[in-house]
DNA sequence: GCATCGGATTTTTTT
DNA sequence: AATCCGATGC
């Protein structure tokens, strides 16, 4: 490899990079070039040990990490780098599984399952089981299947410990049948079966890792156990896995993301070779010693010393705003005003926040202010229902064994084929051992189908529906997809359907027209891959149209990102660190961590935003208080309203402390060993609740750091319960 | 089978 | 505030 381009690296990265085969862990802090580190390492394996590219594995974590990486591997290599495979770990997975296809219980035209669809999934399982929904939440449910899967879990194995274990084992038993059935699985499928057969089939796991002389993952602190099983067979010959990661920016462990990784990698591959990055090559002084402070409250962790050789440059910035139009506003003109002092592009600024809920008001002020900005996630393109739509139809088409897809666009528009009708369909189709498209698909065949008498007047309307969906699928045989496209919104009307003639119904068609946009990429790959991607890409981690515009974005979606100039905002109590982490000692390690990702994007300034009231996510204001995370700021790195701030506090007796802190909310206080040990109710117990009355006890079990009992109220319902919240009375 | 109304319900982050 | 669900009426 190239003495000058090796020449651009520091010591440290240099090591990194010509690092001899063998297993390595980078441990890079932000902002330290580990992006470079990888991708020079990839270069130097091309054209330093001239290893064909077709036998690197590059790993990232999000499509935006991939793009990220493939665009700087062909700038240095250039077309050297084709035959390489790069990708996230579902995109890998994805191409493995294609590839070995016949070792699946689905065939090579299956479908990914986005959220939505598991739901619609899922409610069929509960619905069937006839449990009530509100006791078997379908989202509680997947979360639980999906930690199984995460965790090479399967359903014979689930771990049973109450009866609500039980019931979904079961749930998660029903779930995988049906998606068998569907001839689909869902993102944590891809890495189950990919696992599954690495472990199952010798050859086929000789056949990739003999493949895989090399393999580099990014983001290793974010993997899940599924991942690492993956990557450790890869690997299983030649062993030379290149691992970069930082704990500190682990910000996905309630995606299953499991920190005890590193230490199966320093088992698995002992005399490893370790390498540290710390010198950071974007923030300041200051900003690095403010995110060191945030992130150094933190246990269990290595303490890592980030410096800069550039200068200190200004303080951090702190502004508490009225409310939360105000914090907006703040926010907007801050932007506006330092962008019409003409140094910085309009891109040249991010605003992040906890919660896509939060870029709303962002969004109207910056409109208001006549400033164009990007927004990252939010609002998904992919999640519209016109688009939805769309892709289910085509989704039918590829795939006529998917039943969520079916169920979606059989009557949409409306066809006069109702829930009665799908719903017999459905039944019958169950009844000859077959899925309802199937059956659509023999009825196409009018006189000639043996379904058609059976299904009785309905038979005609479904007939006529397959046969619509016969003529598409002959379509993709020959046609481009672009032609399947059209045929498809012009057979059924869809733009006809869409238009209501308001602005609204305009936005929808356009929305279809970009998303033909985007079929027509993929006229060369086909169908299968444009669907797939559909489903891996769904995430808005399209790094969005570059234009010259400041960004919005999620904390999570900040990660491998920087800014000159960044703010964050909602430093509340309840939003950063989030309510949801409240009680849960690791969550609220994550929070933190968050937060220390986001303040480490910025390479300038950094501004931190807080409202003191705020409209909470259900109705009316609310008095915030300021986050924890704020007191751990040191005062002089610190500019701004902290003052103010501080004095209307101080009034308030607080002991002579040395370094003045802000008031300590008192619901802090008692933060540990809220939970529960023993239910206070038990089976049989009589209670009286304020509004259903009086009841008897179910059962009660302590689920989340807290007691949830089940009553069967004397009214007849019966409901699920948060025993501190409840105000439940015992009857003597 | 479809449209409409009223009531209940919302848990954050993303492949 | 917004969306989803179920019941009701046509």
């Amino acid at each position: 490899m190239d003495k000058e381009l090796l020449a651009l690296l520091n010591p440290q990265q240099q090591k990194a990079v010509v690092a001899p085969e063998g297993a390595v862990l980078v441990l890079a802090g932000p902002g330290s070039g580990k992006t470079r580190v990888l991708t020079y390492r990839i270069a130097y394996l091309v054209g330093g040990l001239n290893i064909p590219p077709h036998n690197i594995l590059a790993v990232t974590f999000t499509n935006k990490a991939a793009k990220e990486m493939n665009a700087r591997v062909e700038k240095i290599i250039g077309s050297h780098a084709s035959g390489l495979w790069l990708g996230t770990f579902h995109a890998i997975c994805g191409r493995i599984l294609r590839r070995e296809a016949d070792l699946l219980p689905v065939d090579k035209n299956y479908v990914i399952f986005d959220e939505d669809d598991q739901r619609a999934l899922m409610k069929q399982v509960l619905k069937e089981a006839n449990v009530d929904e509100k006791l078997y939440r379908p989202n509680s449910i997947l979360d639980a299947i999906s930690r199984a899967k995460n965790d090479l879990t399967k359903p014979a194995d689930y771990p049973i410990q109450t009866f609500r274990d039980e019931k979904i084992r079961d749930f998660y038993t029903r779930y995988q049948q049906l998606l068998v059935k569907n001839n689909a699985m869902d993102f944590d499928d891809m890495l189950l079966y990919t696992a599954d057969i690495l472990e199952r089939f010798p050859v086929i796991r000789d056949k990739y890792a003999h493949r895989f002389e090399h393999i580099l993952v990014d983001e290793f602190q974010d993997t899940n156990q599924a991942q690492y099983f993956i990557l450790y067979h890869l690997a299983s010959k030649h062993h030379n896995l290149y691992v970069v990661g930082d704990e500190d920016q682990s910000i996905y462990r309630w995606r299953g993301a499991d920190y005890r990784n590193l230490k199966r990698f320093e088992k698995d591959f002992p005399g490893y070779l370790k390498i540290l990055l710390e010198q950071n090559y974007r923030s300041t002084q200051s900003i690095l010693d403010a995110a060191m402070a945030v992130i150094d409250q933190n246990d269990n962790r290595t303490r890592k010393k980030l410096f800069t050789e550039k200068t200190r440059g200004e303080k951090v910035a702190l502004y508490e705003a009225m409310d939360d139009h105000d914090e907006a506003e703040y926010v907007v003109k801050a932007i506006s005003r330092a962008m019409n002092l003409g140094k910085a592009k309009q891109s040249d600024f991010a605003t992040m926040y906890r919660t896509n809920a939060q870029s709303r008001l962002l969004e109207e002020e910056f409109r208001r202010a006549g400033i164009n900005y990007r927004l990252v996630g939010a609002q998904r393109f992919y999640g519209r229902r016109e688009v939805k739509d769309a892709i289910a139809y085509l989704r039918l088409v590829h795939n006529p064994r998917d039943q969520v897809s079916l169920a979606r666009v059989i009557n949409t528009p409306p066809r006069g084929i109702g829930d009665k009708t799908v719903e017999k369909l459905a039944q019958y189709a169950a009844s000859v051992n077959l899925t309802s498209g199937e059956v659509l698909l023999d009825l196409a065949l009018g006189d000639r189908s043996v379904h058609l008498l059976p299904l009785g007047r309905e038979g005609l309307k479904l007939a006529s529906f397959g046969k619509l969906l016969t003529t598409w699928r002959a379509l993709v045989e020959q046609g481009s997809l672009a032609d399947l496209f059209d045929r498809i919104l012009k057979d059924v009307d869809y733009q006809v359907y869409i238009n209501d003639r308001s602005e609204e119904g305009f936005d929808r068609w356009e929305n279809v027209m970009e998303l033909r946009l985007v079929v027509m990429e993929y006229e060369d790959q086909g169908l299968g891959e444009f669907l797939e991607s559909m489903a891996l890409v769904a995430d808005q981690d399209t790094l969005p149209e570059v234009m010259d515009a400041p960004t919005m974005m999620t904390l999570h979606a900040a990660k491998g990102l920087e800014f000159e100039q960044v703010f964050i905002v909602g430093l509340d109590e309840m939003l950063l660190p989030h309510v949801r982490s409240r009680d849960d000692v690791e969550a609220m390690a994550e929070e933190r961590r968050l937060f220390y990702v986001g303040m480490t994007r910025a390479r300038q300034k950094l501004t931190l935003v807080r409202a003191r009231r705020r409209r909470s996510s259900y109705g009316s204001y609310e008095e915030t208080q300021p986050s924890r995370f704020l007191d751990d700021l040191p005062d002089d790195l610190i500019e701004g309203e902290r003052r103010t701030y501080r004095s209307r506090l101080s009034s308030a007796p607080t002991g002579p402390s040395r370094t003045p802190r802000w008031e300590v909310p008192a619901f802090r206080v008692p933060l540990k060993d809220t939970t529960p040990k023993e239910t206070k109710y038990k089976s049989g117990m009589r209670v009286r609740h304020p509004i259903y009355g009086n009841g008897t006890v179910r059962i009660s079990r302590i689920e989340l750091g807290d007691e949830t009992v089940e009553v069967n109220f004397d009214r007849g319902v019966l409901k699920a319960l948060v025993a501190s919240l409840a105000n439940l009375e015992i009857l003597g």
